[in-house]
RNA sequence: GGCGCCAUAGCCAAGAGGUAAGGCAGAGGUCUGCAAAACCUUUAUUCCCCGGUUCAAAUCCGGGUGGCGCCUCCA
């Protein structure tokens, strides 16, 4: 498979450090409020590499971190007259049930930082003893200028960062450049740790380099979070990890673009800033994740009622022609394939090496859902119920969209519920009036059962029905 | 000011040297008691503009125009 690696900006093909084992970080959410509709996206796009990989049977180890401490999370936690432990618990729990929703795997691990300051203080204490790191009054800085490779992912020469860098008032660090690493407590309900430098807590990068090497190692496969992070969270992580252990930090590092609302970075500031919840509340899980994964992961790309409405639009025929199937498969045959049937068969393959093959390419997630349309075409064209067509040929068609979909988190749903007695009731009533040409009657028992959620569709084999949301 | 990304139909969106995928929306038709779904036909002689390279360019190069982002917390 080949990846676009922002170190090198080329699609480059992806080679593992262990084949028994990939490494994945990514970086998480501070968990100061419910996840935002930006969030959502680096979330499946890489909960979508990681099941591709292990459909492609790679053992992956997926490791995505809570940011569980920083200004944010404090100053929420004075504004709400809690805790910031009790604020990280309570939106982590949050974050878990938005991710269900949107169909994101667990990670292997979900660790937090305040549960690894050992760790951390571990790294700053390397990076004291290899020159990279000083001490003012209990504040830990990194000195950015010493490590010659500064600015290799953003590409920036660093005197333009520099010419860019702002110190804040009260700052006692050197050089602009240099970013804390341990932030020295400042006031009573401050959370803070002992460590070598006095009480504090954490820099904001620092955490991530700690974790990944207590986690995955000192040197990973893929280290993967939203385009904004190239500067300065994932520049300096690479700083801090590749002092700290002299080793390469991550070998290939993927980012994935905006969402924009009006073509604009969502922002609070702007007032159009979504939060997932509320996006829930209007559209299924599932719609928003088709529409994540329409378009190619690098691109920005827009968020909007009109374009969820596309998506949802897009996704219905994909789920009428799963009901189709699996009603055809209750009305197929028994036998073998006919030639003709055959060759149908052998179009699946060529489309299931389609998707493989677009995957492959880059996570191109927007060929691979057009693969899936191809499919539902062949289906629509070739099976029907007048055919009868051999179960087998239904079944293959069914388990390829299947399985398509349990890489892409998609199509998963099924119509097992059963009717109770007085829809099946209904149903038969209508029956007998439409024999009796009762026109008006069977309408009237369609527009009833349509209230209920449930549509009913006429068809050679007999009425077809599903619940609709 | 520095670095970078993007521009493909009414909308969304793949394609990255070989003659414009797919979806949504629209129009007409087939099927149907009517629906629904599906199917058929139709919607870009051309990919922001101007040059260049090439037998061949939406794709490569140069120059414009327009939009966006990072350089400060941010996915």
């Amino acid at each position: 498979m080949r990846i676009y690696n922002t170190l090198t900006r080329q699609k480059q093909e992806f080679v593992p450090i262990d084949k028994n084992e990939i490494k994945i970080y990514a970086c998480g959410p501070t968990v100061y409020n419910y996840i935002h509709i930006g969030n959502a996206r680096p979330l499946i796009i890489f909960d979508t590499l990681r099941r591709y990989m292990e459909y492609r049977g790679m053992n992956v180890k997926f490791v995505q971190n809570f940011t569980d401490v920083d200004d944010k999370m404090i100053n929420r936690a004075r504004e709400e007259k809690t805790t910031v432990k009790e604020l990280g618990d309570r939106f982590i729990a949050e974050y878990f049930s938005d991710a269900r929703a949107l169909g994101v795997h667990a990670a292997t691990i979900h660790p937090k930082a305040t549960e690894n300051i050992d760790a951390i203080i571990d790294v700053i204490k390397k990076l004291e003893d290899n020159g990279y790191a000083y001490n003012v009054d209990g504040d830990v800085y990194f000195a950015a200028k010493k490590f010659n490779e500064y600015g290799k992912l953003s590409k920036q020469p660093l005197e333009d960062l520099e010419a860019g860098a702002r110190i804040e008032v009260g700052e006692k660090k050197r050089d602009p450049m240099d970013f804390a690493l341990w932030k020295k407590q400042k006031e009573e309900d401050e959370p803070a740790w002992e460590s070598p430098w006095g009480m504090g807590r954490p820099g904001w990068h620092i955490e991530c380099s700690a974790m990944v090497n207590k986690y995955l190692g000192e040197t990973i496969d893929i280290h993967a979070g939203g385009q904004d992070l190239i500067f300065p969270h994932h520049e300096n992580e690479i700083a801090q990890s590749e002092c700290a252990n002299n080793k390469p930090f991550a070998n290939y590092w993927m980012h994935n673009g905006y969402i924009n609302v009006d073509n604009r970075k969502m922002s609070k500031s702007l007032g159009n800033f979504f939060t997932v919840r509320d996006v829930l509340k209007k559209y299924d899980g599932e719609t928003v994740r088709f529409f994540m994964l329409s378009a190619h992961y690098r691109n920005p790309i827009n968020f909007s009622d009109t374009l969820m409405e596309q998506a949802k639009s897009g996704l219905e025929r994909i789920y009428t022609c799963i009901d189709n199937l699996e009603f055809l498969l209750k009305n197929s045959d028994l036998r073998p394939l006919s030639s003709e049937e055959e060759e149908y068969v052998n179009r699946l393959n060529v489309l299931k090496q389609k998707f493989i093959d677009a995957m492959d390419d880059d996570l191109n997630t927007a060929d691979a859902i057009s693969v899936v349309f191809d499919i539902v075409y062949a289906s629509n064209t070739s099976l029907s119920a007048e055919n009868k067509n051999a179960r087998e040929a239904v079944e293959k068609t069914l388990e390829l969209i299947r399985e398509i979909g349990s890489v892409l988190g998609l199509f998963q749903k099924t119509n097992d519920r059963s009717l109770d007695a007085e829809v099946e009731a209904l149903i038969s009533e209508r029956a007998e009036a439409r024999n009796a040409k009762d026109w008006a009657r069977a309408d009237a028992i369609r527009d009833k059962l349509k209230e209920m959620n449930i549509e009913l569709k006429d068809t050679p084999m007999g009425v077809k029905w599903s619940y609709k949301e």
